[in-house]
DNA sequence: ATAGATGCAAAGAGTTTGCATAGGT
DNA sequence: ACCTATGCAAACTCTTTGCATCTAT
């Protein structure tokens, strides 16, 4: 990671401007309105180098493939609609949890995902159609 | 999913023997002390007969391929040791986290994941040969 | 000019599927 | 005997790696 390419500054770029953590191939097809030819290989280098840079980090939900997004924002979780799949930042946290760990187990971290509807898909919510 | 063979038998046993998830290659390790020469592909093909039936559910942590455990437990949540990777059945529960969303969305459940030291791999703990 | 970065294609890892055969019922 | 389930191997998908070439510095 000691050059800017076009296609670094591409993928960098597609997972700065979502407003959402994005999936290896959706960076791709992003990145590649600015690179054309990029191909997915460069991606994965580039994805890899970016986490160990500490400029992106992933997103790992259950039974999910990872996605992007930039890093340096606090500690937070996630929210997935369970209708719209879109997945939303929640910057509130329970706190610590070694409460809830078994006898003689040390907890360290946790990662926690809230399902439901997004303000979109809350059925009260004002009609409007269904994202994607 | 209509027969009784002993692979079947097995794959099932195994995962309600275990006291934690476990992952398909640890089903297929552990079934085939009971069933010699047992084929990874009819370990999957079980495993999805078996998910279909509703004996066993499918754990999901983000980033890790899934694990199985037997289904109709109450909730519950799981622990990863960041040691040995084992995942263990966590029975607390931080409980409504309705208050952890954003305005105007609608919580209707969460995932949750504790990483840590299991009480096997806490240093402080007894010595114990460390467990893969 | 030099060495890191890219693109393509091949290689891996994990999971699924096709097909002939074994084995429950 | 019938027909599902199995085992093997090939197919698939996603990700990583080898290698010749390109390009930022």
């Amino acid at each position: 990671m000691e050059r800017f390419t076009r296609q670094r500054t591409a993928i960098h770029a597609a997972i700065a401007c979502a407003e959402r953590p994005l999936s290896p191939q959706e960076v791709l097809e992003t990145a590649r309105a600015a690179v054309d030819g990029l191909g997915m290989a460069t991606v994965y280098r580039n994805l890899k180098a970016l986490l160990e840079d500490g400029s992106i980090q992933a997103v790992q939900l259950p039974g999910e493939s990872p996605r992007y997004e930039t890093a340096g924002q606090s500690h937070h979780h996630h929210f997935q609609c369970t209708r719209c799949t879109r997945v939303f930042d929640v910057h509130a946290c329970p706190g610590d949890l070694q409460g809830l760990a078994p006898n003689g187990f040390t907890v360290e971290g946790h990662e926690l995902t809230l399902y439901g509807r997004c303000a979109d898909c809350t059925p009260k919510a004002s009609a409007r159609s269904a994202p994607r």
